[in-house]
DNA sequence: GTGCCGACTTAGCAAACACATG
DNA sequence: CATGTGTTTGCTAAGTCGGCAC
């Protein structure tokens, strides 16, 4: 459709028009995700082996034969046994219930304390077993990667319409035990085993329905074309759904993240008019209108998530914006020179702490010091809103605005403006790269994304830099060598020696390019420390930027995206010009 | 409104892999 | 060719948000 293509290179959106996509050649009904769908079902986690005999356990210091049950659950404490986490008392707690549950009475009147196990007999086979994977020969580790694809190309595909589409976990997760992140208190539980009889399928009806294994039962076969997932469980630890779904190359995928981009490049269009109704709405007589307004401030200026309720108890105690809490915030009417600073200290989503002090307006300030009147510090910040308040206020303001939507026009509106900033037209190649990077992990601070700093961290910058100064030394030789090369030609004026200064030249001008892209990347990875770039990469930058910006710089694709990265965002690859804009 | 569920996106970590280096 | 290192991929937990029942 030649007059869709069009608009999608002009960036407009198509999806104003029509709902479904210029990819596909068939149009769908509002809500029908497809009309043919076709897959081999999932592929379960391979069964239990039972330990050699001569690996021992012992209780009480004694020798201790397992059911077959408890033994698969002590291989998973076992494995474990490294781990910090094991040596926490809810972990600890958690595994000796869960682990009991699937003793036989013997062993339960047995073993009755977790700190009698010995488990290091067993920890011990685990990690030989680990070595002796590692020295494998070179013709065991072909035939196990020829396994894999094999069962990649059996199990890894799924027909979606005209498609045939990669599924992204086609893989049934195996039991194991749960560990959530940060301070979980369901830490340590058992993940049970899934069956076939756990598993619900999703397909067409005029599909080829998959079999389940020899001897076993599906749970439900279904043919539901509402939704795009292929298999569904429900899992133990959380009561919560899973579902096996396609890969971020698929249509359906790609379709689905650019609608998102263009509903992000609506809100630009609107969010002056939406900032200065929030700032009214800081006088507002009604305190439910503040409590919003000053929450969407939040919300736009930090990128903070919406923050949904959570259930007590149930899950590690993070926050969003309308789930802080007055102890999550400080208000400083100076700090440093600052009026008005706000201190926020709380853990967001994954536990990642959320640290920053933030001069705001006064306004903002004041209702902040209301807000928290005669409130303990467990009190909710912003007692009389919650996400669905503020995302039916956010529908009203714009079709398809939620709170989510801030975060991705935030990250994307501040990758193109660092882009134009940063980038310096005489630059080379890397150190253009360099600014891209830092224009991403501009919006990587932004949107808070953290990761560990790597263990071997000091090690690989003290690398680096032993190669820089090697590098420099090697630069110092070659400027010597091409100065006695210049007076040697003087000397001699023949056009020998007149071809050796500028092979010399040359030769100075190579180790200058090379030393200075060593010290870029020192520089980038030193800033980057502490900062994981990929999330926003994936998840909030309108990739047209990116593959626009290339475009103008002669910046060639694959230094910004990898393979993986190339496919997911192959919709916009193929679409922006460099003259996109977001 | 509130609580709960279902479907989907977003997230960091660890294992696997690929590639450079000695 | 082994080894070490950086990059990629896999894994699955943890969010968002809409819809439904009460």
């Amino acid at each position: 459709c030649a007059f869709l293509k069009k608009l999608k290179r002009n960036g407009d959106s198509a999806l104003n028009i029509c709902t479904w996509s210029v990819w596909e050649e068939e149009r769908y009904p509002e809500g029908i995700k497809w009309k043919f769908l076709e897959h081999k079902g999932p592929v379960f986690a391979p069964p239990y082996e039972p330990l050699p005999e001569n690996v021992k356990f012992y209780y009480d210091g004694k020798v201790m034969k397992l059911s077959t049950k408890a033994e698969e659950v002590a291989t998973f404490f076992a494995k474990m046994l490294d781990h910090e986490y094991t040596t926490k008392e809810i972990f600890r707690k958690n595994f000796f219930k869960d682990w009991r549950k699937e003793m036989t009475s013997e062993e339960k009147s047995t073993i009755t304390n977790l700190s009698k196990c010995d488990f290091t007999h067993m920890s011990q086979y685990f990690k030989a077993q680990t070595e002796a994977r590692k020295q494998m020969s070179k013709e065991e580790k072909q035939k196990i990667k020829e396994e894999n694809e094999r069962l990649l190309k059996e199990y890894g595909y799924c027909v979606m319409d005209n498609h045939k589409e990669r599924i992204a976990n086609f893989k049934i997760e195996p039991p194991g035990l749960f560990r959530g992140r940060g301070n979980h208190p369901k830490m340590g539980m058992l993940k049970r085993r899934i069956m076939p009889e756990d598993i619900i399928i999703n397909c067409s009806k005029d599909s080829k329905i998959p079999p389940p294994p020899p001897g076993h039962k599906w749970k439900e076969v279904r043919h539901d074309n509402k939704v795009t997932w292929l298999v569904s469980w429900t899992e133990n630890i959380q009561g919560s759904i899973k579902y096996i779904m396609l890969n971020p190359s698929s249509r359906i995928k790609g379709e689905k993240d650019w609608q998102k981009y263009e509903t992000a490049r609506r809100l630009k269009k609107c969010v002056d008019k939406i900032r200065n109704q929030y700032r009214e709405d800081w006088k507002s007589k009604e305190m439910k209108v503040r409590q919003r307004a000053v929450a969407l401030y939040f919300i736009d200026k930090l990128a903070l998530r919406a923050g949904n309720e959570k259930e007590e108890g149930e899950t590690a105690d993070t926050v969003g914006c309308c789930s802080l809490r007055v102890e999550h915030i400080k208000l400083h009417p100076e700090l440093d020179g600052q009026e008005y600073v706000v201190e926020f200290d709380f853990l967001g989503k994954d536990s990642i702490r959320y640290y920053n002090k933030v001069p705001v307006e006064k306004r903002v300030f004041k209702n902040l010091q209301l807000f928290m009147e005669n409130k303990q510090p467990e009190d909710d910040l912003f007692d009389r809103l919650n996400t669905s308040i503020l995302n039916k206020h956010l529908q009203d303001l714009m079709e398809g605005l939620t709170a989510k939507v801030f975060r991705t026009y935030n990250a994307s509106i501040t990758l193109q403006q660092q882009l134009k900033e940063l980038t310096n037209p005489d630059d080379n190649i890397p150190a253009k790269i360099l600014s891209y990077n830092r224009a991403n992990r501009a919006v990587a601070i932004l949107c808070n994304h953290q990761r560990a700093p790597p263990k071997t961290f000091e090690k690989s910058m003290m690398n680096l830099q032993s190669k820089i100064d090697a590098k420099k030394e090697q630069l110092a030789d070659a400027r010597r060598e091409l100065k006695s090369a210049k007076a040697d030609a003087k000397v001699r004026r023949d056009e020998k020696s007149k071809k050796t200064v500028e092979s010399k030249k040359k030769a100075v001008q190579r180790i200058e390019e090379q030393l200075m892209k060593l010290e870029v990347q020192a520089t980038d990875r030193e800033e980057n420390k502490q900062i994981a770039l990929g999330t926003s990469k994936l998840n909030y930058l309108d990739p047209r930027i990116s593959v626009a910006w290339c475009k103008k710089w002669g910046i060639p694709i694959e230094k910004i995206y990898n393979k993986t990265q190339r496919e997911k965002f192959a919709w916009a690859i193929d679409m922006a010009e460099e003259d996109y804009e977001f």
